[in-house]
DNA sequence: ACTAGCAATATTGTTAACAATAAAGTATTT
DNA sequence: AAATACTTTATTGTTAACAATATTGCTAGT
């Protein structure tokens, strides 16, 4: 059965790469479960050849553990690895925010002083409800990494990293975060890089990052315990 | 022909993936040649299943680039992408060093400063000849690394991008760059580890890779005008 | 009843053949 | 002679069968 969209890539291995990516990064395949190839090869409907190639890609995202002879398994979420994930991002985007201040034209930062206006009338008409921003144009730490003009930065954080990423926010649904609060932040956060002032750029971005995770942890560590009841 | 050693690691894949990094890297495989898969697979002695997922992790590596039904290709050095590795590198190690004023513990940090007296020692005995420190215990970058105590970051640096970064340091053999000088920042990035003062452990780190990179930046445009004639 | 060793089964690792796409070469036409 | 279209060749993508390893279930012994 294969189910959901199925975008024709020009390679097999590419196509199931994605599919199996978006698979567990939205649940569908559960967290610490294995990966049976015959299983997989047969609900794809494809041999297990490009299955592997796929797997061995995922491995390199992060987003299964394989051991020889044994096989891969969908990685666990947990408190330690999400809070050096977000480390990592603090660092990454920090410094992607200190190169858009040197490298941001201008238009694209009225763009997105507009985003964000489109950001905080969608609070004003919904109560407060979370504006979903996953992964696409709209999203302002995407384009912030775009702005950086570093393509390796660029690749690691949109195509290495974002799959996990996207994973913590998705299966925490960080309900807890204040959505105007972030808004705040998001617009110091560009208001530095409209000033051409990195330092403060990169210094915002961090803690603004460094507050997600904090929070991201009382959710985590609460559905836990939610979890063993 | 099997050349070189040949570690047995539990599968042929990853035996195949260690070995092409290798020749990559040390430039046996020649930049921006195509990577031929039956001439590979009968030189390894290998079918073409394996060998293919060793590519894709090298892909996944960053040390070749592919296209769909046309090949891998090794990918080519160039100042740009040099110091775009550079940068990323400047705010993963800057912050592997804030995390290891923190976490590093007190005799790890005696063990350290004993290698930089090791290093020093070997300056003096040999007229300031280059210590060769690629990627052993004896790597003063490796050993801040993994005092972060961040498994991410540590897989990041060590695994995923330390093959290129090999890759620059090698082949522009960074003969620029004044060992003396490199031990004095080592030593003083030490300094503040072992004071634990985080924020100066970073920059101080920072300011390190960024003259690295200048230098080899330098480096590479004068080879590249050698070359020229 | 529980543990240890063995047999059976299933899964992963690997190979070789087949299909499809792109590159190279040749011939034909203007 | 140059350019274009076609044919041929080689390379990549995919498949299915085979080999090797690990897991599972069973039997036997204490």
């Amino acid at each position: 059965m294969n189910n959901l969209i199925s975008i024709k890539s020009a390679t097999l291995s590419e196509d199931i790469a994605q599919q199996l990516t978006n698979a567990i990064v939205q649940g569908h395949i559960p967290q610490g479960s294995k990966i049976s190839e015959p299983e997989l090869a047969k609900q794809y409907g494809v041999s297990r050849g490009p299955l592997r190639e796929a797997i061995v890609k995922l491995e390199g995202l992060g987003l299964v553990t394989r051991t020889a002879n044994v096989g891969a398994r969908v990685i666990q979420l947990n408190t330690q690895d999400m809070l050096d994930t977000f480390t990592m991002r603090e660092a990454l985007e920090g410094m992607a925010a200190r190169l858009a201040a040197s490298n941001m034209p201008s238009d694209e930062i009225n763009s997105l002083y507009a985003l964000l206006d489109k950001h905080q009338a969608h609070l004003d008409a919904n109560q407060d409800e979370h504006y979903v921003q996953q992964g696409g144009n709209d999203d302002f730490h995407l384009r912030i990494i775009h702005a950086s003009g570093n393509a390796k930065l660029i690749r690691l954080l949109t195509e290495e990293l974002y799959a996990v990423i996207r994973m913590y926010r998705r299966h925490t649904a960080d309900q807890r975060s204040d959505p105007r609060q972030a808004l705040r932040e998001h617009k110091a956060i560009l208001d530095a890089i409209a000033n051409h002032e990195g330092d403060l750029a990169e210094l915002l971005m961090r803690r603004h990052i460094s507050r997600a995770s904090q929070l991201l942890k009382q959710a985590m560590e609460h559905s836990a315990v939610a979890s063993r009841t």
